[in-house]
DNA sequence: TATAGTATCTTTATCGGTAAAGATACTTTA
DNA sequence: TAAAGTATCTTTACCGATAAAGATACTATA
């Protein structure tokens, strides 16, 4: 008996689900694990990582960008600076804003990217240039799609300053 | 100046790390907003989820494949059970396990998966079988990818169950 | 078959996160 | 410019997660 095209696409469809599902449930397992290799609690990793790659943010941006609430932020930021990893400032354009300023990355964890992107390599080594940007643009395609569903829930939550930073 | 094939490769590599980490970031915005929306919390969802899939699991199964510690999983079990959503029964082989057996699926999160889906297809419309197949050949990479950093981690921890469940 | 060792779940003290209210500061409008 | 409205961070009460200790049951060894 033969299969019909459509629902060949739906069992593709299907299996491209359940991936994503496991991929979901292994990036949070990964994310715990790393920060437990490094020492440092999840949220904390998460928010250096970012504030390392731009320097620094808002309060309220990173708490956007964790997914936390501003409390929790508020409690986050606490832990940084006490640790000596990252500084609050005023805003002067608006003083309600608290500025954070990323002073030093954890040693554990650039060590660990090191690592990891050795291993990733690894993984990769057998794969064309082409093919590897071929994956990027379907990484990014889910990505995408990943934002669309989290919209779905709320629309003003994440959407803003998460858009700026990864449109281009 | 022409850019060597070497240096090439390593920017496609880091630019297929930088999606990586923004699509576990994104992950576990979605799973938090999911469970939002189905007005139950993270980890009873993905717990159920696993749930249904598998029809039933111990304790220490579900503690491992949650990423949670045995006393957390503990604490979920009896929510679920007193919201009548899971059952425990004591394994008649060994006594010492506690098996938690799936009773029905929260309808909110049934009808999320479907809406999900329709929006999913929806993204892929205009791919072919082909790339989608191949799509999912490259997240089943990166999982096993991830498997293997989560590993490096802590080799007991993991392994064994998750990989009965995703090797075939 | 005792005994020691290991595995599995539960309990408890503490910590991190949420939600909601509070304190400031900016913005809009009359 | 005064008042009302909105935005941003902090505080607080409660809940969920962790880590470590406890209770029970299986396993290996003499």
């Amino acid at each position: 008996m033969k299969t019909s095209k459509t629902s060949r696409r739906q069992a593709a469809i299907a299996s491209f689900m359940q991936a994503m599902r496991e991929e979901m449930r292994l990036s949070i397992l990964w994310g715990n694990a790393a920060a437990g290799l490094a020492g440092i609690n999840p949220t904390d990793a998460i928010t250096m990582i970012f504030l390392n790659e731009v320097g620094e943010a808002t309060a309220g941006q990173l708490a956007k960008i964790t997914g936390l609430t501003t409390g929790a932020m508020t409690a986050a930021i606490d832990r940084l600076e006490s640790a000596g990893l990252a500084a609050r400032k005023v805003d002067p354009h608006d003083r309600r804003k608290v500025i954070v300023k990323a002073i030093k990355m954890p040693t554990q964890l650039s060590a660990l990217r090191r690592t990891v992107t050795k291993e990733l390599e690894d993984t990769l080594l057998h794969y064309s240039e082409t093919e590897l940007l071929r994956f990027i643009d379907m990484k990014n395609i889910t990505n995408a799609f990943l934002k669309r569903c989290i919209n779905l829930y709320d629309d003003k939550h994440v959407r803003s300053f998460m858009n700026s930073r990864t449109k281009p």
